[in-house]
DNA sequence: TCCATATGCGTTGATATCAACCATACTGTC
DNA sequence: GACAGTATGGTTGATATCAACGCATATGGA
């Protein structure tokens, strides 16, 4: 009979109570969906609508930097970029001075559908904020960004 | 013309900056791939880490009460079960009182499998702490919390 | 009993996530 | 220019995520 089968259920709620991977998904979850569901109307994502405002910038970016700004795995925004490509919101073509490099771009549609979708986000953003009460938010989102 | 087209380059890096949504992504994917690397080993991913330690439970849990444990959607939860059910890691059998519900139990298996992953997600979770000075970990905790 | 409603899940289809592998292009050295 | 090493991305396959829809069981009231 060995001597391993159990575990006790105080570890279980000690890694549940503690484990900050698992807290972060949790919040990560319930946050993408809070935002998805407002952002519905608009049709994008929570994910798209922080991809498309990444590309809003003066000077087109290229996949890496892009997947290293979102902490995403490179081959993830590949795919991402594929629905949003389709429907014409953004434009992925070589870049001539280094033709390894791809260069990122919003559209026209896209830059509309990035208008439309603002002030959704300043709502939501603002009922989650007023929502949780007594929440440090610039200490909260400080604490993410060093562990992303 | 419209007058529609542009964006400015400060609500885009407003946008980024306070988001809290995007930046509990970029947190909960940095850490999901940390645990992810630490628990390959074992064969296990950090979300099939945190699902399995919810089963070790005295009592076996219903899918729904899971689902909502990790923030997930029902749907969700049922794909994940999949895998680990074909590893015989888990077991999913109809509840004999309630036959709608399924009753989630961890397999000798699978306790094998955590209690093989707990050391290195002890070893973990104590690096990343390290790693951050001055990282208010319970603050930090508890706003994650409030916000699943 | 019978029906309407509510509850608990499964399936499907689309997108998201990442590792492993592969192809191409740049860069520096010779 | 040739070569080696590095950098940038695409593709594939597996799993993760969720909405929409549908099925079966349970529950409460007529």
């Amino acid at each position: 009979m060995p001597t391993s089968t159990t575990i006790p259920f105080e570890t279980t709620l000690l890694v549940r109570d503690t484990c900050l991977c698992l807290h972060a998904q949790r919040a990560a979850r319930a946050l993408a969906r809070r935002f998805d569901i407002a952002l519905r109307p608009v049709g994008l994502t929570s994910g798209q609508f922080s991809l498309l405002m990444s590309l809003n910038r003066p000077k087109p970016a290229s996949i890496g930097s892009v997947a290293a700004l979102l902490a995403m795995d490179r081959t993830t925004l590949t795919a991402n970029l594929k629905p949003l490509g389709r429907r014409g919101l953004l434009a992925v073509e070589t870049d001539p001075a280094d033709k390894r490099s791809r260069l990122l771009t919003l559209t026209d549609p896209g830059r509309e559908v990035l208008i439309a979708a603002i002030p959704i986000w300043e709502r939501t953003h603002e009922k989650i904020e007023r929502g949780v009460a007594g929440l440090d938010v610039a200490g909260l989102r400080h604490a993410l960004t060093s562990l992303a």
